[in-house]
RNA sequence: GGACGUUUAGCUCAGCUGGUUAGAGCGCUGUCCUCACACGACAGAGGUCGGUGGUUCGAUCCCACCAACGUCCACCA
């Protein structure tokens, strides 16, 4: 192409009318900290400051970050999600609130110190108990800004008058106030049970903390006195008490309750032979050795059938004194030594190879060795005389009745197998940072039980725990039981879901009536991670029933995962991880909200790219630049009412926004967050900007519209992007200081789509774009204005009332509409709508393209003309299928009936 | 071993209770710095909706089976 543009343009200026002016780009580094400032120095964070009566509470309690933590995509993802609902459910008039906080995370904070001071040389025991806890609360102090700063970062309109943290005085209360009140009910007891024990951790684990990790084993065959016996852990053999076999095997069935000796040449240990239905007569001899001490099914087969536990592992990970002369070893050391044993005694039959999951330490990795611990629990299955359930009882119960929802409902499945199957919660750790257990021992009546298992768990009255005093408030002065004052309190602490299990409820002041609590209690939504329905979720919802006789909250939201690009993990060895304040820094907040909102649905993993966000921060700049051409097309200001539609465009407009705003609010309160964030995208950049935007420079007049447009549009945005849409608001609409975006009113949908604005704006849409397609093809520049010869049927009123908006937006020259009109030499030509359209184009004109062009699109038409016909044609069909289908099926068949009719005129006139 | 999820254009995903000539964004191709925006406009190419059966007048959508991928739970000694 031969540079031929006039050389001399005319400057741009800027010199416009005096209204405000928006820069050309959205910069939200110049906007963010000081709208965010302005917000919070507002109030209106707090559900009490805010205008209007306000009798409907929406609450949510913050998942608490680590103290010590700082903020990553997930957090960026959930807080994003919550300030979405929490800022929709404000603007629809609700008490909104939205309490932030942190915790105190006793496991992960008390590991990130002793590394801390490791590199100083040190161990906690250097420090002393007290030391190591003022080095933790030291770090903790210096850290918890952090995860504050960022909060506010990402626009996160939480209430921080009201802000908790785990491990504060309120929150401390408030676990020791449910220690005792479930001892008092008997549901806590000191027991001495298996539990999960990390020997680097020096610490019990839940159930849950325990994860799997599959490696390579071998099988060891024991000569098991007159049975054969498999084992993989060969040195906890030496804790055996019994043998059991399948009550139905035939092989061992004399054996049934005998007992016998065996001696793996550490002396003779005696074994019972104990029938039990959970044994595989298929795996190795169909023979198990019984270790109570050391494996939680065992143990269990221990209690029922009263057999003696032998712990032959210590919580030091070596042998103890009952493992004879392997006392002391390591586990490992023992192992090798006992193999060494049995070969030279000949005990030993055969090893294989196998796959074995491994059981290790959710924090550390460290293989977890089950052992019997005295450790304080919480018995799940006792009755409460308050509420004659039991604590599993009650949980289920609260979801069964769908007093909660958990969505998506699936997790709610998930959630039952998982109560259902719920043991004893160890509660008791051994680790020095944490809610301590609020016990202490007497000196004189306190007197450790020996028995094992659920002390007292039969029986129905309260279990007995002689001796033991909870102080509630501070350290008790006597004992509860013999009034002297000799106590020892108990070293452990607390399970730290103990202490998060009562964050709905803890942090609006129980136990004392509040008015918080009775304001805000339950809770609406509780928006968290999948991956921590039963170490959280669960524990909520047993701790709140307990305590308070209320759900915590009414719907359960689950997020899933956020990933990069190719679904992987984002981990610091793949370096693939995007932190959110990187990205939110480079292309604004509102980008990365949306790209963490759009494309997320709940219980599903989100992949995040670059990309995507950098798509969203060009929408914020979509939207900021539409903002701008309204208000340099005229003054902008707050309409009282809807202006009265003037144009088919402006019906037009008006009915995709009613449309829009019902589907969005309907999405919203349904929990799909995605969607309306979708529809508002096609919307706003599809209608509004793309047609109606360009059909306003051409119509004119319409200052009031524009306004109306533009405020709707901004308060459905708010909650996405809550920064560019509070800015544009307070450079237009906002009246005078303190008028918010945030607080404005939802906008109401009025009467939904207009379907006869739609469909005859649908056709000018049509005909442009097919005017356009033709240009294209032809390559006839954009600058270059063309001629346009419409034969438009019984839609040529129509067409000639709006022939200049076609005109412009197609660059028409003269636009000639006829009723009917037979094809004019040297045009291109197209079918849309049952209108023919002519674009005379002279030398320009291929006619074998167009002959192709049209005879391909002829022959879709036909094709689907047939298959219409065919259908119409079954009279099924026509007796079956809805009579609106089937008129539906009608229309369409003569309207492609009609195109082939005229697209074979238009062949035709080719020739 | 048990349960669940996913599978639609090269990539990421929509498609709500079965009726659309199957959609969007990114990417790709072409034209254009048209007076809000090149972080933009316009146009275009690209899919037998994982496979096989079934139900139905009609299936991307419902049912059964299979396959691949993923997740959770249990854990065999």
């Amino acid at each position: 192409m031969p540079a031929k543009k006039p050389a001399l343009k005319p400057k741009k200026t800027s010199a416009k009318p005096a209204a405000a002016q928006l820069d050309k780009a959205y910069e939200p580094k110049a906007v963010e900290d000081r709208i965010y400032a302005a917000w919070e120095a507002s109030g209106y964070f707090n559900p009490d400051n805010l205008p209007g009566k306000r009798t409907e509470p929406f609450v949510i309690m913050m998942p608490p970050p680590n103290a010590t933590g700082t903020l990553h995509i997930g957090h960026a993802m959930f807080m994003t999600l919550e300030d979405l609902m929490t800022r929709f459910h404000r603007m629809r008039g609700k008490a909104a609130l939205w309490v932030p906080g942190t915790d105190h995370a006793a496991i992960a904070t008390n590991a990130k110190v002793e590394k801390i001071i490791a590199k100083e040389g040190k161990t906690k025991y250097d420090l002393g108990r007290a030391g190591f806890i003022d080095r933790v609360k030291e770090y903790i102090a210096g850290s918890q800004g952090t995860i504050r700063k960022q909060i506010r970062k990402m626009g996160s309109s939480c209430d921080w008058s009201r802000e908790a943290y785990t491990f504060d005085e309120p929150r401390s209360r408030a676990v020791r106030e449910i220690f005792a009140r479930m001892f008092a009910d008997g549901l806590i007891y000191r027991g001495n049970r298996i539990v999960n024990w990390c020997p680097h951790c020096e610490s019990t684990l839940a159930d849950d903390e325990v994860e799997y990790k599959e490696e390579a084993a071998k099988l060891f065959y024991l000569k098991y006195g007159p049975f054969s016996v498999a084992t993989t852990r060969p040195e906890t053999k030496l804790g055996d008490t019994a043998v059991a076999v399948h009550p139905d095997d035939e092989r061992y069935k004399k054996w049934h309750g005998k007992t016998f000796e065996v001696d793996f040449g550490n002396g003779p240990q005696e074994i019972r032979v104990i029938m039990d239905a959970g044994v595989d007569v298929q795996f190795g001899s169909g023979v198990v050795g019984v270790t109570p001490a050391h494996s939680a099914v065992d143990f269990a087969m221990a209690e029922k059938n009263l057999l003696p536990v032998k712990k032959v592992i210590g919580e030091d990970g070596k042998m103890t004194r009952l493992a004879g002369k392997y006392v002391g070893m390591t586990v490992v050391e023992a192992r090798e030594k006992f193999v060494a044993e049995l070969t030279s005694k000949g005990l030993l039959e055969k090893v294989e190879d196998m796959r074995h999951n491994l059981s290790v330490c959710y924090r550390c990795g460290t293989p977890v060795e089950p052992l019997t611990s005295r450790q304080w629990f919480v018995d799940v299955d006792r009755t409460i005389p308050k509420y004659k359930k039991s604590l599993k009882r009650m949980s289920l119960d609260a979801v069964r009745s769908k007093d909660i929802t958990i969505v998506p409902d699936r997790f709610e499945k998930v959630y039952f197998h998982w109560m259902e199957n719920l043991r004893d919660w160890c509660i008791s750790r051994q680790i020095w940072f944490g809610h301590r257990v609020p016990v202490w021992y007497c000196a004189h009546c306190y007197v450790e039980e020996e028995s094992i298992g659920r002390a007292g768990a039969d029986e129905h009255e309260t279990r007995k725990h002689t001796g033991i005093t909870i102080g509630v408030d501070g350290a008790p002065q006597k004992c509860k039981d013999c009034g002297r004052s000799d106590l020892t309190e108990d070293p452990d602490t607390l399970d730290t879901w103990f202490s998060s299990g009562t964050w709905t409820f803890s942090t609006l002041g129980w136990p004392d009536k509040t008015k918080d609590l009775k304001r805000f209690h339950p809770t609406q939504v509780l928006e968290t991670g999948y991956d921590i329905l039963f170490f959280w979720i669960a524990r909520m919802i047993l701790m709140t029933t307990y305590a308070t006789g209320e759900i915590p909250f009414e719907t359960v939201y689950l997020h899933g995962l956020v990933r990069d690009d190719k679904g992987r993990k984002m981990s610091k060895s793949l370096e693939n991880i995007i932190d959110p304040l990187d990205v939110a820094e480079k292309y604004g907040t509102d980008a990365v909200r949306l790209s963490l909102v759009i494309g997320n649905t709940p219980g599903n993993d989100l992949k995040m790219s670059e990309d995507k966000i950098a798509y969203f921060r060009n929408f914020t700049n979509k939207l900021w630049n539409i903002s701008r051409f309204i208000l340099m097309s005229g003054t902008v200001k707050k309409q009282k009412a809807r202006p009265a539609a003037k144009t088919l465009a402006d019906k037009w407009i008006l009915g995709r926004l009613d449309e829009t705003v019902k589907s969005v609010t309907k999405d919203i309160e349904g929990y799909n967050l995605s969607r309306p964030g979708e529809t508002l995208r096609d919307f706003t950049w599809n209608e509004l900007a793309d047609w109606y935007l360009e059909i306003a420079k051409i119509e004119g007049g319409k200052e009031a519209m524009l306004s109306y447009l533009l405020e709707n549009v901004l308060k459905l945005w708010h909650p996405f992007m809550p920064f560019v849409t509070e800015e544009i608001y307070k450079r237009t609409f906002a009246s005078k200081e303190g008028d918010f975006l945030m607080i404005a009113p939802w906008p109401k949908a009025g009467r939904g789509a207009d379907k006869t604005a739609e469909k005859d704006f649908g056709l000018i849409r049509d005909v442009v774009a097919s005017i356009r397609t033709i240009r294209a093809n032809y390559k006839v520049e954009p600058s270059k204005k063309i001629d346009v010869l419409l034969a438009a049927g019984k839609n040529a009123a129509l067409l000639s009332k709006h022939a200049a908006v076609i005109r412009s937006l197609a660059r028409v020259e003269n636009l000639d509409i006829a009723v009917t009109r037979a094809r004019p030499e040297k045009t291109a030509g197209a079918v849309v709508r049952g209108v023919s359209a002519f674009v005379p184009l002279g030398a320009l004109v291929d006619l074998g393209a167009e002959k192709k062009r049209l005879g391909d699109e002829l022959a879709m038409a036909e094709k689907y003309a047939v298959s219409l016909g065919g259908k119409l044609a079954n009279k099924d069909f026509v007796a079956r299928a809805p009579a609106a289908v089937v008129a539906a099926e009608r229309e369409k068949l003569e309207a492609t009936k009609d195109k082939i009719v005229k697209l074979k005129a238009q062949i035709e006139g080719l020739a």
